[in-house]
DNA sequence: AATGAATGAGAGTTCATTCAT
DNA sequence: TATGAATGAACTCTCATTCAT
């Protein structure tokens, strides 16, 4: 019956349709002013309709959301598939997700707003579950990049594969978070230059921490000599 | 004319009685969520009241935002005072900001959401400026310790100082938010621990990438040499 | 032409497939709560097929008050066959409307509701007048029954029939709405018993007044002479 | 502080002058139909004053029934004075009741369809204990009055004093409910003469069977002689 | 005949801000 | 200086009805 399948091909056309137009909405005010008028106005569809496609505002949110963490985990699945040694494949994981969070700042201030907002969302809702997955997913990328570099020499194996995980994801979110709001942040804390040339080198700097032999850049595991004690819990 | 000196100290008292207040709602809830109501009933003060001794609701909050950066600001002239070494005092510096920032999580993230609120704030205001201020403060202490590191040999030389600030906040941010958002966070991306214990460990970290002695990564593979065992706190 | 004897018979049943869905939709909430969406999904049909068969929702709802209405009126015409004195009948009318009342606590608060909603119905529609035809039938069931008792001399003579109909039936109402909406009521207004069981005695309360041999209160004491004894059921 | 008692005297007209506005408006349209908007139109206020000083449309609306009962309560305490004997003084307290029912229909009608909405009202707030309290009250008079009137021969005592104060109050309920709505009523069933006129003569209708002898109107208590066996529960 | 996507007016409620006293 | 009543624009979400397919 291709009438069935047009209806539905057209209707995941126009969900998606919608998830552009907000995103579009969110782009220019936070998440929270965004209002169902605007964002109704920009998919031009009446409001009634929006509610057609998503439970609430909060499901929408969070559907665009899940559109951006899933087009990054595909990023990261072809990072694995590729980068077979520890410490190369956790760099090119950071790398792809700094590109990713540079290549689509709205979409990532959108989807990282939503980790910091506490009301919203009664944490019930495919959606909801869809979204923990993901980042479970991503989480369990960094973690086992870090345990296939200890075991194959390529990253300090004085530190706990979860924490450092934490340490690195939640650096590079930091720096992302500017870069996402740079507009905001640059009007309060005037910066003299570009954040988005920070990341990259960020990204450098951290990992020769994390490296074996911590002075040896990609390639070069040097013997362990006792410097990590310190980061013992 | 005493009378109106006592005028002026009794609307100082009442300004910051004011800010006391207005703290407690906000570390309850939500900037967004907080309202004047509530802030008035806090301070036991008419609703209109609060507008006497600010403008808005967002001059109010950057009051409080001022605050927290000042008692920051002067634990940070403690460590300029104390640790006359560059690398040294850059570490002691991440440490205050970090204790800082977990000793007053809720300061701290109401301080931070004030960053990526887009709207608020016309940008005019003698306290928008003086937060600005503030801001390039600590962001100057930053470069200054770096490029003081960078003269006395403890801090490597390749590294912009600026942009090393830059992304040595960045980084801390990122953890720190995660921390002052554990609650939020915690329900959407559930970890497995403690994101608090892994802020110090992560000061080391990137201390650790800082030194003088490690490689630009990639382009600059140097021979270890325990660099680490300076920095032993 | 049986092909159109089967359509017309199909569209028959199809019309009241959808009332059985409405009614059990309206049965579970109050009429305003149920929404056109629940009755379709209630009836296995689409929104728009109920517009086929009936133009808006109160026409809808019209309709399922009018079987009710019939179904009650069906009872009464067997009275009617079988009750051939004028207080007799009377008394059966009541109780049979009190019988259908309470055995159908549900559909009579729907059909109730109706006569009590300001703005619905435009007034113009088949079903409109079929409801008000009905409605007249029962009336004038009362009215005869009234008007054939005082010729009998079973009914009191100093009555106006439809005066009477109409205060017979007005009482009857509100303790049958009570009864229909006692889960409400209870919770406002917390009776100690029962009103189901007020129902019949206050059948045999208000025939005991209506007897010939009472008197016309106020104005004409009549000696007692036992004639709640011909009442007994 | 004559101010504060000016401020309370006028919060205390404009919350009265909300309530005639709702009524107004309650007047023309169910109280589902009235809309917070049209009230604050009538009460020429914005929409947030209402809110100011009535929690929510429910609160309102059932300061609006409050009000009804208390008034209607004060005339019912005024009867209680006033006449000694049970039957007597429960005559009077049912003409009273009818007459504001009439008096006030819509006062009545808005009191009353409260007693027949299923969802609204949390059932908690003052306004709901003082609203329960009044119909506690109410009932009360009418059970007192049966008691004394069976303790004084003036009544039948073969009837328990509740369940006939239930078929009292719901057989005029009944009757008021078509007076207050008689204008739906009437395009709905359409009645040959006025209704208000029907509601005098079922009181004496109805009192007429309550009177002990059951023959005697107010004045002519007779001998019992078993004809309420019939009645008993 | 049947569908179901689309509509759009409007519901109740909130809240930063103003201003007469 | 301090009040608190008043504002009114916004907010999210609902639902009877229509209409192209």
């Amino acid at each position: 019956m291709p009438v069935a399948a047009r209806r539905r091909r057209e209707k995941a056309e126009r969900r998606s349709a919608i998830l552009d137009a907000a995103e579009r909405v969110f782009l220019s005010k936070s998440v929270r002013d965004a209002t169902m008028d605007e964002i109704a106005r920009a998919a031009e569809l009446s409001k009634g309709t929006l509610y057609l496609y998503f439970e609430s505002k909060d499901d929408l949110f969070l559907a665009i959301a899940c559109r951006a963490l899933g087009s990054l985990l595909e990023q990261f699945e072809a990072v694995k598939a590729e980068a077979p040694r520890g410490a190369d494949r956790l760099r090119r994981l950071m790398r792809a997700y700094a590109q990713f969070a540079m290549d689509n700042r709205e979409r990532y201030r959108v989807a990282m707003s939503w980790l910091f907002d506490d009301d919203s969302a009664p944490a019930q809702s495919p959606q909801f579950a869809e979204h923990q997955q993901l980042l479970r997913s991503m989480a369990g990328q960094l973690v086992d990049a870090i345990t296939l570099g200890q075991r194959d020499g390529s990253v300090r194996s004085d530190l706990d594969p979860r924490r450092l995980a934490v340490q690195l994801w939640g650096g590079m979110l930091g720096l992302l978070l500017l870069n996402a709001n740079v507009e905001s942040v640059a009007k309060r804390a005037p910066f003299e230059f570009d954040i988005s040339a920070a990341v990259p080198a960020y990204v450098d700097l951290v990992m020769q921490a994390v490296h074996e032999g911590s002075a040896a850049p990609d390639s070069l595991p040097v013997p362990a000599s006792g410097r990590g004690a310190r980061e013992a819990s």
